[in-house]
RNA sequence: GGGCGCGUAGCUCAGUCGGUAGAGCAGCUGGCUUUUAACCAGCUGGUCGUAGGUUCGAGUCCUACCGCGCUCACCA
């Protein structure tokens, strides 16, 4: 495990020193010890000449052959997105020489740290300031004869750019082959426009790669929300906002494990498919595995696994989870979704809940520096303690009744059109749904739920009615679950064989024996907390969809046939 | 799965009472060195989601289907 973590650790250093080299590319660097270019800063070497098409000769032949191009159809064959016009301009490009996709990008730097930069630098007006190397998306090009003035996006921010004629002798005739959207780098001066706009004079611009489909509406952007979710990679950099959002989780995420991994825990890896699936009430996905010839199941849950880890003597671990449930898509469900989940022996719910708000009042300072958040409207504060509120007294308020007065119980689900299934503690379950979760406007603890809706969870010593189990709610939505961990395994094995006899879809069909008999070995009293990774990140970006916090959401897939129902054997 | 809504040019959208399809942006041509959705002039671009039906005539009315969104139910 540890040497799992340190190679991870490894990876991360190592991607971070790539971005540092990004500026010894460039073509023409035939050296392959380019790492001894980095460090001059202070100096950044201008470009190689950029292609041969630069030397003159250029304007009047390649218009020609580009109005040439525009009577033939496609030039190759590229799905309907790609615009004829752009791809005659790359095949004029490549007639004199230059390459619309040259195999070296520049030496750039993040716009962001420019603009920080620039924003002590003296007032408006033309200045001859830093030269930099900024690479990235090329917008909204406007054109004004001898003047384009461009916004250029990359990861960190966005900036403009300004191309004259007069500072760009060789490059000019060239500017026919530039569309909105190519990604370009541009070695520049910082500056100001008239207006008092931050703006990169250009001294040489190199297309980097050329974008043969067309950006989307400069004006209204990627206004269909399908399109957003499916056609994510023009969402990020063509919807205000977007990357930034995303940016954050990641933050988050990683905020999560440097928390975690303060307080001693291990990060672990378990199966995601699983022969037996558990550890959630839930419809699984099936899947085969054609070796061994059996169905495995998409794991609902890593917690039987995290928790025979725990009988293994790890003591703290967790996972950062993919599960899968096999169930509806709406606002705050994905089929695929995030879960954080941890084990800590030796500690109970109450030591959850206090790790549960640390660390989300830590992960919203990190990535908002605040812990006031703005979702759905509304604002809250996820400043450390949350309330806590019990479920049995919730209950009795709302209700006027104890949740276990079941004549009072049945009266009052009656009352409010609740269906009866038949399940009593189903029942109650839904009419606490039904009348208390409105009031989890949070964040709060909803604490000490009925022993009976929690399968996993120990009883109360004081109260053996109760679960040692909470919840934790923001505007109604559930962001976590908790409970001290039931660790005895005749009753374990007592439950499971409960929930196979209820035959319940959502229940597996066999009882797990190897995890009974995990708990025979003896599982040290432990608190277990799941927080539910994409709902959080929702809550700190003030996102009110969960497609909006999933790079690539769940969609149908595009086209007639649908998908076969059964999996391709090779 | 149920209810509501949408589908017209590459994009965003108009399209009246059923009478041969419109705008802005993008693209192309020309002009313009300080714009912020630049502007000016010209040009190009559509099997109106698909399939039927009603009609002399359907983008428009009817039916079915496909796709998407919202919402309800189940779930975290």
């Amino acid at each position: 495990m540890a040497s799992c973590a340190h190679a991870k650790e490894q990876r991360g250093i190592s991607s971070v020193g790539r971005a540092r080299q990004w500026h010894c590319r460039g073509q023409g660097f035939e050296s392959p010890i380019l790492h001894q270019h980095r460090g001059r800063s202070g100096n950044l070497p201008g470009w190689p000449r950029a292609v041969p098409s630069a030397r003159g000769s250029l304007p009047d032949e390649s218009a020609g052959l580009y109005r040439a191009r525009r009577r033939y159809p496609r030039p190759s064959p590229m799905t309907e997105l790609a615009q004829p016009d752009r791809l005659a301009k790359a095949t004029a490009m490549r007639q004199t020489g230059a390459d619309p996709f040259p195999a070296r990008g520049v030496a750039s730097q993040p716009i962001a740290g420019l603009i920080a930069a620039a924003g002590t630098a003296a007032a408006p007006g033309p200045a001859i300031g830093t030269r930099v190397t900024i690479a990235g998306r090329m917008l909204m090009p406007r054109d004004f004869g001898k003047l384009i003035f461009a916004p250029l996006v990359d990861r960190t921010g966005r900036v403009q750019v300004g191309l004259q004629r007069d500072a760009l002798p060789e490059w000019w005739p060239q500017r026919k082959w530039l569309d909105a959207g190519d990604l370009v780098g541009i070695l520049g001066e910082v500056g100001f426009t008239q207006k008092g706009e931050l703006t990169v004079w250009a001294k040489e611009v190199r297309l980097l790669a050329k974008s043969y489909a067309p950006p989307p509406e400069k004006w209204h952007g990627l206004a269909d929300v399908e399109q957003r979710y499916r056609r994510r990679y023009v969402d990020l950099w063509a919807t205000e906002g977007v990357m930034d959002v995303f940016v954050k989780r990641s933050k988050i995420v990683s905020g999560m494990r440097r928390f975690l991994e303060a307080q001693g825990y291990l990060e672990v890896e378990t199966p995601t498919l699983h022969p037996i699936f558990g550890g959630a009430t839930a419809r699984p996905f099936v899947t085969h595995h054609n070796a061994l010839g059996c169905d495995f199941y998409l794991r609902i849950a890593p917690e039987l696994y995290l928790k025979r880890l725990i009988v293994g003597g790890l003591e703290r671990v967790f996972e950062i989870a993919r599960n899968f449930r096999n169930e509806g898509i709406s606002t705050r469900h994905n089929p695929e979704f995030s879960m954080l989940e941890l084990y800590e022996a030796q500690a109970d719910y109450r030591r959850m809940m206090e790790l549960a708000e640390q660390m989300i009042e830590r992960l919203a300072l990190e990535v908002n520096g605040t812990t006031k958040v703005t979702f759905r409207g509304r604002e809250y504060d996820l400043k450390a303690p949350f309330a806590r509120l019990r479920y049995s007294e919730l209950f009795r308020h709302q209700n006027g009744c104890e949740f276990d007065d079941q004549p009072a119980v049945r009266a009052r689900a009656a009352a409010l059109c609740i269906e009866d299934g038949g399940n009593y503690w189903k029942l109650m379950n839904d009419v606490f749904e039904a009348t208390c979760e409105k009031l989890l406007t949070g964040p709060v603890f909803c604490v000490d739920y009925p022993v009976q809706i929690c399968p996993l969870a120990k009883s109360n010593p004081q109260d053996p009615r109760l679960a040692e189990r909470f919840e934790l709610f923001l505007d109604g939505m559930e962001l976590g679950n908790a409970f001290s961990e039931l660790n005895d395994p005749a009753e374990q094995q007592r439950r499971f064989e409960e929930q196979v006899a209820s035959k319940d879809p959502e229940a597996p069909g066999v009882v797990d024996i190897d995890y009974v008999q995990a708990l025979e070995y003896g599982m040290p009293p432990t608190g277990g907390l799941g927080i539910g990774i994409d709902r959080l990140v929702m809550v700190l970006t003030g996102q009110d969809t969960i497609r909006d916090v999933l790079l690539f959401p769940a969609m149908r897939p595009l086209g007639g046939e649908p998908a076969s129902a059964t999996a391709p054997t090779h």
